[in-house]
DNA sequence: TCGACGGCTTGATGTTCATCAATCGAGTCC
DNA sequence: GGACTCGATTGATGAACATCAAGCCGTCGA
C-alpha cells in the first residue's frame, strides 16, 4: 500500500496526536478502496469489522425498520463513521451506502481497539470525536422534535448556504428524495415544502437552490446555534 | 465533605479505572446536594460548569425552541449527564430539571478536563461512556423517524416492562404528560394512543400499566434490538 | 429519433397528529 | 364539606403529513 493512499488521514484530528508507530500499525492492516455510487458498504446489525473513513465522495447513513427506511446523516470528506460501534465492538446501528463515486479507507476494527488501548493520544482524540458526534445527533433530534417539516427545510437550506461559503445560489449535493428522507418526510411533501418557502425568498430549480434574501428566510426559520451550529 | 457522600460514585464505570489520587482530586472540588422536585439544574446555552451525577431520584433532560419544549431523555441513578458538553467545554445543548427529590453530585467541569488530560484510564472510560450515549441517541432518532406514535408508545411500554423485571403490571415512573413529550406527541394524543393499544392487551390506570399479553403486544410493536435494546 | 426510465411534481384523498374547549376526578387547602 | 387546582380524558375541528395515481421532463441507450 503506497504511502500516498493514506494522504489526509494523518492530518485528521483523530489520528493527529497518536504515536507514529501506532499510526503505522493501524495503516498496515488498512486499505483504501474506490467504490461506485449506490454501493452498500455496511449493513445495520452486522458486527463492526472496519472503521471507515471517507476520503472523497460522500456516504449516506440510513436505517430500516418494518419495511420503512430513513436517512440518518450524510458523511463528507474527510471524516470517519461508525466509530462508536468499533469502539464498543457492537453491531452497526446504521447501514451505509455511497452516494457518488467515493474513496474509502478501511481500518480493521480490532486493530483500532488494540491501538486505542495502547495510545493515550489516540484515546483522547476519540473522546473529542465522539463527544462531537453525540452533540450532532442531539441537535438533529431537537430539530426533529421541535420543528415542522417546512421549518426543518428552511434551516437546512440556511446551513447549506453556509457550507457553500454563503453563496446566494448553491447545489443541494444530492437528490431531493434523499433530502426528504433526511428531513423525515416524503418526496411529495418536500416538493410542497419548497413551494411554501417561495414566499420567504427561496427559489429551487432541480438541485440548485437560490436564497434571494437570507434575512427574510431567517425570520421564518429562526435558526438557533444550539440546533444549527455545526461546531458549538 | 464526608467520604460516604460519594458512595456509589467510585463504583461507576466512569470512575472505576482511574488512579485513586485522581479520583480524590476530582472529589475535592465536588459536592453532593439534594434538590426538591421540579428544580431546573441547568439551562441550555449556559457554559458547562459542572459534570452532574444522579445519585438518587431522577432528572429530565429537555429542550426549547421558539416557545416549544420537548423532553429528550430521563436520567436515572446512577449515571452522569452532560458529559459531552463538559469534555468539549461547550455550552449545554439541553436543560435539566429534577422530576422528584434527587441527590446530585456536582463535579467541576474544568477539574474533569484536567484529570481527563492526566489519567488514561479515565480518558478511556469516558470513551466507552460517550460511545454508549451516542448509540442511545441514534436509537432514539430511529424510533422517532421510523415509527408512528402508537408504535413508539407500544415499544416504550415493552422496554418499561423489562426495566420492571418483566412484571405484567408496573409504574410509568412519571406523569403521562412527560411521557407524551418524550414520545414527541401531545398529552391528548397519548391518551388516544393508549386507547389504541387496548386491543393489543394494554390496560392503563393512571400511571400504572398492565400488559396482559406481551406476545400480542410484540406482534404489533415489532421491537428491534437495534432500536430498543438498551445495551447492544 | 424514439421509447423507456427514473425522479420530480401535482392533484385528490386519507391518516396522523395538534389544537381548543369542556368535563372529570383526584388531591389539597381552608 | 366545599372551593380550588392540576392533570387526564373526550369530543369537535383543523393542520400537517402520507398515500395513490397521474403527468411532466430530463437522461440515456438502442
Amino acid at each position: 500500500m503506497p504511502e500516498s493512499a493514506f494522504e489526509g488521514l494523518r492530518g485528521l484530528h483523530l489520528f493527529e496526536a497518536m504515536a507514529e508507530q501506532h499510526f503505522q500499525a493501524l495503516m498496515r492492516g488498512a486499505f483504501v478502496q474506490t467504490f461506485p455510487p449506490q454501493i452498500e458498504l455496511i449493513t445495520e446489525g452486522d458486527p463492526s469489522d472496519f472503521l471507515h473513513v471517507v476520503l472523497s465522495g460522500s456516504v449516506d447513513l440510513f436505517s430500516n425498520w418494518n419495511d420503512r427506511e430513513t436517512s440518518m446523516a450524510t458523511v463528507r470528506p474527510i471524516s470517519t463513521f461508525i466509530l462508536a460501534a468499533t469502539i464498543r465492538d457492537a453491531p452497526y446501528l446504521m447501514s451505509a451506502r455511497t452516494l457518488e463515486k467515493s474513496r474509502i479507507a478501511l481500518i480493521p476494527s480490532d486493530e483500532v481497539r488494540v491501538i486505542f488501548g495502547l495510545d493515550d493520544g489516540f484515546a483522547r482524540a476519540i473522546v473529542t470525536e465522539l463527544a462531537q458526534c453525540y452533540r450532532s445527533v442531539i441537535k438533529a433530534q431537537k430539530d426533529l422534535k421541535l420543528r415542522s417539516s417546512t421549518e426543518r427545510l428552511a434551516n437546512y437550506l440556511l446551513r447549506s448556504q453556509i457550507r457553500a461559503d454563503g453563496e446566494a445560489e448553491f447545489e443541494l449535493g444530492f437528490e431531493k428524495r434523499r433530502l426528504a428522507s433526511v428531513l423525515g418526510i416524503t418526496p411529495e411533501h418536500l416538493s410542497r415544502a419548497f413551494k411554501g418557502l417561495q414566499s420567504h425568498g427561496v427559489v429551487a430549480d432541480g438541485t440548485r437552490v437560490r436564497i434571494e434574501d437570507r434575512k427574510k428566510l431567517e425570520r421564518f426559520a429562526k435558526p438557533n446555534p444550539l440546533i444549527d451550529d455545526p461546531v458549538k
